[in-house]
RNA sequence: GGGCGCGUAGCUCAGGGGGAGAGCGCUACAUUGACACUGUAGAGGUCAUAGGUUCGAAACCUAUCGUGCCCA
């Protein structure tokens, strides 16, 4: 520990984080304070990191989510919990493939070209030269994970967790393969999940389309805003009930240009709005006819190919053509028939890859397929008897509703760079899935008699490895210490926007291999958008990078600046820099206050102790009070992960009382007594209750401060039940700032300047310790009131008068007997009504009553006041 | 179409059945030895609209309008 030193010049002026920043960071890691072995004897508290995409860059959205699980860590180890916050990466299949592949776009190279392993050595060095540029933006935001235990998707451990789940699930029938209708993204060269799929509204026609009857008894029109499908219908549908169509309803008519016998059939799933109530049936090519095609057995020839151009079943003149191409030449040839009734502009929504931007494609395709609904049923239940908890809770039904209506899960990506399908098949197609090569090997050769086996070359969906996330990552299959201490996590914290993806699947599985829910709770952090609401995107150069606030404002303003704003029910937290300016000023109010202690003439050598209580003066008191208070708020908001209120309840206190109310009063005679070891030790209170919040400056105030300990890291959470209290005191010194504004007020009217002291008449039965603060706080110069101005009974402090122009008082004291006025006659029309007084609560009553008498006295007073100043000017 | 939010001071937002709050911005004064990244005082609001419940509604309920997100 360094020496304290007293010198008023020692500190700078204002508070310049970056010259702390660093240096703390690099003693934390130094210590290991980070780390924890898992430790029985404590409670335990654990966070899976969420793990960042290795794309990544710092966003403010990690100043938001991954700041609240820093501040709910360091918390937890203050109050002595056995906490840890597990960190990792995810290797981000799609993502970082396209970053690759535009790589050797740029060198002129293809995938296919430089071969599976070539391309995956150079995904490798990608990863290790920049993937660990967000963890770099982490330390600068001071974020304090247990770095030792990093993980990495793709880690031996973890990926053999991935193939034992994929086999154990295969093997109870709940992973297969199958022909499904999947997001198909032709740029890519993939499938997508669902949610790597964004509706887009743009442009476009409804084209209405006549098909006759294959008796030529009839035609029917459909409207489609993709002709070129028609190709691949199979179906004309209408609604079961609508009167128009029902008499066609099983009837043939013919596709033009395929020239193909489809049925008219009916489905309830047909909107009778749309178009002209009867629709298209293509079920190769989107989820809606699928549905109706599974529903009647329709066939589902591919008419588009997963290369984007029309297939060998659509009619010949077609085939090779690309999807726009193919609209063309279906546009132009149905007009030529004479089918094409009539084109309609019309906006429509159409799903666009999120990865490449291009259109997707719904394609049929042989693919891996998790079957959800066995999985689902018992995360439903743990969520509705309450092992896993949403916080705010509304998120719960959201998550509760896509369980009920979950669908299988499409696993399996045409991407290299992930876990490859731990599956091979034999020369006849026959998979063989298992763990490892040899043992598929030995599967093949004993089932199949073949050892000739060739590998599955797609990989699996990002979102399976993450899914095993909170316990491959402490260990399992193995039975590890840290399995058995730290699963289920504490709680999870992340953004509203996977709560399927990633939330649901970590449940599921959870239950399903590890035995138990991964976390008791999750925590739904808001998501942060700009000043005016939009989302922050490259595209509209609104995005801000965290590391550039770092150097602008400091690592502890960023985060308390978002922090601040973070409230519980909210959705979004709109960012205005501003929040980080204000977080960066009260950071240099502290940085003051502690100037000023650390200047004391009578230093701090006696400052490690609190004085007894009699030794206290009333500001003293009144501080460490609040100071209790504080205390209590604080720990119940971050319990309740209610940061924002976290951060109020200290600006607040530290702000507005201790600096704008105590550390004036001690700037009295008297005070120099207790000042030193009260101001030392309310200051590093707060530096504690401060530090999950703003952890560098917390650290660097304790430290210039007496204090136990190696760093305010491991530092003990204050507990209130240590700091006394003393409320009669307390409400005694408000009484006393009561008088004070009151005096301000006048100062204000009376033009007079700060500095000019004001004259204030008070009884001469005042006490000492009142005569003291009015003197300080309100500037004034005490003079006993002449005995002729009949103080009335009772408190002698609310007789205190300044001394100015009677006119001036008449003025004020006339103003608040009209506010006096109102408040009496609210009050008085309150209590005079029967139905109040006997149907609302009696505390609620007496309560009014005492306002009444408060008010009745404080007008009484005035009134004698104003009559004491007579009425000529004085 | 279904679900979930939001509408309070010029802006961004807290609050929440019984005296309208904060920060920023604005106005006035102040360079007093912690701090101008400051202090003191002040102006500014039919709490979206309309009904209802209640002794009492900005808060609870219903509807409407505006606005955002998610799912289909």
């Amino acid at each position: 520990m360094e020496t304290l030193r007293n010198s008023p010049d020692e500190l700078s002026k204002t508070y310049e984080p970056a010259a702390v920043e660093g240096k703390w960071y690099a003693a934390w890691l130094e210590a290991g304070v980070f780390h924890e072995e898992p430790d029985p004897a404590r409670p335990p508290f654990v966070i899976s990191m969420p793990p960042p995409n290795i794309t990544g860059r710092a966003h403010l959205g990690h100043a938001s989510t991954y700041t609240a699980m820093d501040v709910l860590t360091r918390y937890h180890r203050m109050l002595g919990d056995n906490a840890d916050w597990l960190p990792g990466q995810d290797h981000a299949a799609i993502a970082t493939e396209a970053v690759i592949v535009r790589e050797l776009q740029a060198e002129g190279l293809t995938r296919e070209g430089l071969g599976r392993e070539a391309f995956l050595l150079r995904a490798w060095a990608w990863r290790e030269k920049y993937g660990g540029e967000l963890y770099e933006a982490f330390r600068a935001l001071g974020f304090g994970p247990d770095w030792q235990r990093d993980r990495f998707t793709l880690d031996p451990g973890l990926s053999a967790a991935v193939a034992k789940v994929f086999v154990a699930l295969y093997r109870e029938g709940l992973i297969y393969r199958g022909t499904r209708l999947v997001n198909w993204d032709p740029v890519s060269r993939s499938t997508l999940s669902d949610a790597e799929v964004e509706d887009v509204e743009r442009d476009g026609n409804l084209w209405y389309i006549r098909y006759v009857a294959a008796d030529g008894t009839f035609a029917v029109e459909v409207a489609t805003t993709r002709p070129e499908t028609m190709l691949g219908d199979t179906a004309i549908a209408v609604h079961p009930e609508d009167e128009r169509y029902r008499a066609i309803i099983g009837k043939t008519v013919i596709v033009p240009l395929a020239a193909r016998p489809i049925p008219v059939i009916a489905d309830a799933a047909v909107e009778r709005d749309f178009g002209t109530g009867a629709i298209k049936v293509t079920p190769a090519h989107d989820p809606l006819d699928n549905a109706i095609g599974e529903r009647h057995r329709l066939p589902m020839p591919s008419v588009i190919g997963f290369d984007g151009a029309m297939t060998e079943q659509a009619p010949a003149r077609y085939v090779g053509l690309g999807r726009s191409a193919a609209r063309d030449a279906v546009l132009r040839d149905l007009e030529a028939e004479g089918a094409l009734v009539r084109t309609e502009p019309r906006r429509h929504i159409v799903p666009v890859s999120s990865r490449s931007g291009a259109v997707v494609e719904r394609l049929l395709s042989l693919q891996w397929f998790c079957q959800m609904e066995s999985l689902a049923a018992p995360a439903l239940a743990a969520y509705r008897d309450g092992r896993v908890r949403f916080t705010p809770e509304r998120f719960g039904r959201a998550y509760e509703q896509w369980l009920e209506g979950i669908r299988d899960w499409n696993i399996s990506r045409q991407v290299w760079w992930g876990h490859r399908l731990p599956v091979w098949y034999t020369q006849d197609d026959q998979p063989i899935v298992a763990e490892t090569e040899e043992e598929a090997h030995a599967l093949a050769a004993r089932d199949c008699g073949t050892t000739e086996l060739r590998r599955d070359p797609d990989t699996l969906d990002t979102w399976f490895s993450s899914a095993l996330w909170p316990f491959s990552i402490l260990g399992w299959p193995e039975q590890t210490p840290e399995l058995a201490h730290w699963y289920p996590n504490s709680v999870l914290v992340t953004g509203r926007e996977i709560i399927f993806l990633w939330v649901a699947r970590m449940v599921m599985l959870g239950l399903k291999f590890a035995g138990n829910v991964p976390f008791g709770g999750v925590f739904i952090a808001p998501l942060v958008f700009d000043h005016s609401g939009r989302k922050m995107s490259k595209s509209l150069g609104n995005v801000i990078d965290p590391i550039d606030l770092i150097e602008r404002y400091g690592a502890d303003a960023t985060r308390f600046g978002i922090l601040r704003h973070m409230r519980l029910e909210s959705q979004e937290l709109r960012f205005d820099e501003r929040y980080v300016e204000k977080a960066r000023e009260f950071n240099n109010k502290l940085w003051n206050a502690l100037r000023y202690i650390r200047a004391l003439p009578e230093g701090l050598a006696s400052a490690s102790r609190l004085p007894s209580a009699r030794d206290l003066s009333l500001a003293d008191a009144w501080m460490l009070t609040g100071l209790r208070t504080t205390v209590e708020r604080v720990s119940r908001a971050l319990d309740a992960f209610e940061f924002g209120v976290a951060a109020d309840e200290l600006i607040d206190f530290t702000w507005y009382r201790y600096c704008d109310w105590y550390l004036e009063a001690t700037k009295t005679s008297s005070a120099s007594a207790s000042r030193a070891p009260v101001l030392a030790y309310g200051m590093t209170v707060i530096a504690r209750l401060l530090h999950p919040l703003a952890p560098f400056i917390s650290e660097e105030i304790w430290q210039a401060l007496p204090h136990d300990g190696r760093t305010i890291v491991t530092a003990s959470w204050p507990d209130p039940a240590e700091i006394p209290a003393d409320e009669a005191a307390a409400a005694r010194y408000d009484q006393v700032r009561a008088v004070v504004t009151k005096v301000r007020d006048l100062r204000a009217d009376l033009g007079l300047a700060p500095r000019e002291k004001l004259t204030l008449e008070v009884p001469p039965e005042l006490d000492e310790a009142a005569r003291e603060l009015l003197t300080v706080h309100a500037n004034a110069t005490l003079v006993d009131a002449p005995a002729s101005s009949a103080a009335p009974s009772g408190d002698p402090l609310l007789a205190a008068t300044p001394r100015a122009p009677a006119a001036l008082l008449r003025a004020r004291i006339s103003k608040d007997i009209a506010r006096l006025d109102a408040e009496i006659e609210r009050a008085r029309r309150k209590l005079e009504n029967p139905q109040f007084v006997s149907k609302a609560s009696s505390e609620i009553v007496a309560k009014e009553r005492d306002k009444l008498m408060r008010y009745e006295d404080e007008r009484q007073r005035a009134r004698a006041a104003l009559v004491a100043l007579g009425t000529e000017d004085g």
